[in-house]
DNA sequence: ATGCCTTACGTTATACGTAATTATT
DNA sequence: AATAATTACGTATAACGTAAGGCAT
C-alpha cells in the first residue's frame, strides 16, 4: 500500500532537483528522505531513480511516477474537501422565511433545541421558498400562507398582531382594543419596511399612513408628535414603553398574520420539536 | 495527510458491519482498529461514525467517506499498475524481424550487451515492421531490404549464404564452391519453410527442388539418398556434419541475402552497440 | 451472559537524526 | 574543499496487543 507522504516527497524531489534540497524543504534529514524513497521504490517495484554515488536523479519511470503522484494527491485532496463540505451541509439547518420577524424567535429556538447545528437563514419570496423546500435546499421554511401539498408538513407557528400605539392623552388610549372602524380618518406614523404587512396597509381604507424609511427619524417623529404609530407584536421597532405610549391590538382579522412552519415529511421530527 | 490503509480499514468496516469483524478480517485487534478510526476521524475532521458505548456504526458522512475511499484506492491501484506497465515497457527491447534465422544471433547478442533487458521478438512482414519502428512499437527491426528513410538508421547486420550439401561421393563434392550453372538439371532436397529464401528458389530455373515440410522426414531422405540438399549458414537444419556431407557455398549473388538492422535515430546508441 | 467498543498500559516496530563513508565537482 | 548520497547505529515516536472496564442486547 503506497504512502501518500512518500508521493509528496517524490514530488518535492522533482521540484527541487536534489534529495538534499527536498529534504530541507520537507524538514527532514537527507538520510531519512533517501531511505523513504528506497522504501517507495521497493513498494512500487520500479526504479524511480538512477542511483549514482553522488547523485540520485529521477529516471523516466520516476518522472511519470511524479505525474501520477500529483494526480493522486489532487484527487485525495478533492475527496477530503468534498467530504468536509458534505459534513458541513449535513450539520446545517437551512431555514427560509418570507419575513424576518418570525425568524427571530425560530432562530433562538433552533439553537436551543439543536445545539451544535449551524443555522443558516435566508429571506425569500413564497415561490422560491416552497421550491427550495421541495428540492431539499431548505429544511424548514416560514411562510405567511399555509402550504397544503403532499409530502410537505405545515403547522401554524406564530401569529403576528398589528398594534396601534398612542400617547396617553389620546382619546382612544383608554380602550383595550381598537378596530379599523375606530381608526377611520386617523393619520398614523409607520415604518416603510414592514415586509408582509405592507400589502395589508394598502387595504386599510380610510386610514392615512405616513411612512418613514429611517427608524431613527420615525422614532423622533413619534416622540415629538401626538400622532399614533403602528407596531406589531413581533416587530416592536421603537417600543411603546420607550415612547411612553400605550399599545392597543387592532381587533380586525386583517390586522393579524399567522406564520406557518413547513418541513418535508421525512423531517417530521424536526417540526415536532418546534411546534 | 490521509493514510490509505485507514481508508481500507474504513471500507472493511462498511463491508463487515462491525469493528470486531473487520478487525478479524484485517488481522488486527479491535482496539487497534478503533484507535485507527479515531485517528482518521480526527484527520478528516468529520464524524465518520455514530459512537455509542456498545456500537460504532457509520454515519451518513461515513457512508459517503466509504464511497470516496473506494474511488481513491481504485485510482491509486490504477496508477501503480500503470507505472509498473510503463517500467516494464521501458525495460523491454521490442525486436521485429522478417525472418527467424538472423534473430537467433541478434537475440543472444542483445541479452549479452543489454543484461537485465527483456527481449521481445516478433516475426512480421516488411511493411508492418517499418510502420512499427516509426511508431515506436519496435526499437529494432531486422529486414532483408535496406531502409532509407529520414529518422531511421539502417546498417547491414549479417548476410545469409545458401549452401549446397553433398555426399562425399558426389561429382561436385571436390569443389570449393558451386554455381547455379553447375546445378542445372540437379534434383535437390530442401525444407519448405525457408522464409525469405522461398521466393529465391522459384527464381533458380533449371534446378528441381523436392520440398519437405517435416524436418525429420527431410533428414531421413538426406541420409538414405545421394540427392544434394539445401542449407544456409544461418539456418543449418540437419547439419552436414551429422549427415557426413560437405557444404559448398553457392557463389551466385542470388544465393546471398543480406539482413539489415534498423533503429530510430534517437536510438543511435542501440545500433552502435550491435554493429 | 455474551458481544461490542473504548481506554489504559507496556511493548514492539518503524521511521528518524547524527555521524561516518564514499564519490563527484 | 564542498556538495551529495548512502550506510551504520542509537533513539524516539507512533502503532500495536493484551488486559480491563462499561454498556447494550
Amino acid at each position: 500500500m503506497v504512502d501518500l507522504r512518500q508521493l509528496e516527497q517524490l514530488i518535492m524531489i522533482a521540484e527541487k532537483g536534489t534529495l538534499s534540497a527536498a529534504a530541507a524543504e520537507l524538514h527532514l534529514s537527507q538520510s531519512a528522505l533517501s531511505r523513504s524513497m528506497q522504501r517507495l521504490e521497493a513498494e512500487m517495484g520500479v526504479p524511480l531513480f538512477t542511483h549514482s554515488k553522488n547523485r540520485s536523479a529521477l529516471s523516466p519511470v520516476g518522472e511519470r511516477g511524479v505525474e501520477y503522484a500529483r494526480l493522486l494527491l489532487n484527487t485525495a485532496a478533492h475527496y477530503t474537501a468534498e467530504l468536509r463540505l458534505y459534513a458541513a451541509q449535513l450539520s446545517t439547518l437551512m431555514v427560509g422565511a418570507s419575513a424576518p420577524a418570525p425568524l427571530w424567535r425560530l432562530s433562538t429556538e433552533l439553537h436551543e433545541r439543536f445545539p451544535g447545528k449551524t443555522v443558516a437563514e435566508e429571506l425569500q419570496e413564497a415561490g422560491p421558498l416552497l421550491e427550495g423546500l421541495r428540492r431539499g435546499y431548505y429544511s424548514l421554511i416560514l411562510t405567511h400562507t399555509p402550504v397544503e401539498e403532499p409530502g410537505i408538513l405545515c403547522r401554524k407557528y406564530v401569529e403576528d398582531q398589528l398594534l396601534l400605539e398612542l400617547p396617553a392623552r389620546h382619546p382612544l388610549s383608554a380602550r383595550d382594543v381598537v378596530t379599523l372602524a375606530d381608526m377611520q380618518g386617523l393619520t398614523v406614523l409607520t415604518y416603510r419596511n414592514l415586509g408582509v404587512w405592507s400589502e395589508r396597509l394598502g387595504q386599510m381604507t380610510g386610514v392615512h399612513f405616513i411612512e418613514q424609511t429611517d427608524l431613527d427619524v420615525l422614532s423622533d417623529l413619534v416622540m415629538s408628535s401626538d400622532l399614533p404609530n403602528l407596531a406589531s407584536e413581533l416587530f416592536h421597532t421603537p417600543t411603546a414603553r420607550f415612547h411612553g405610549r400605550v399599545s392597543l391590538p387592532i381587533a380586525d382579522d386583517m390586522a393579524r398574520i399567522p406564520f406557518y412552519l413547513c418541513a418535508r415529511e421525512s423531517d417530521r421530527a424536526l417540526l415536532q420539536r418546534l411546534c
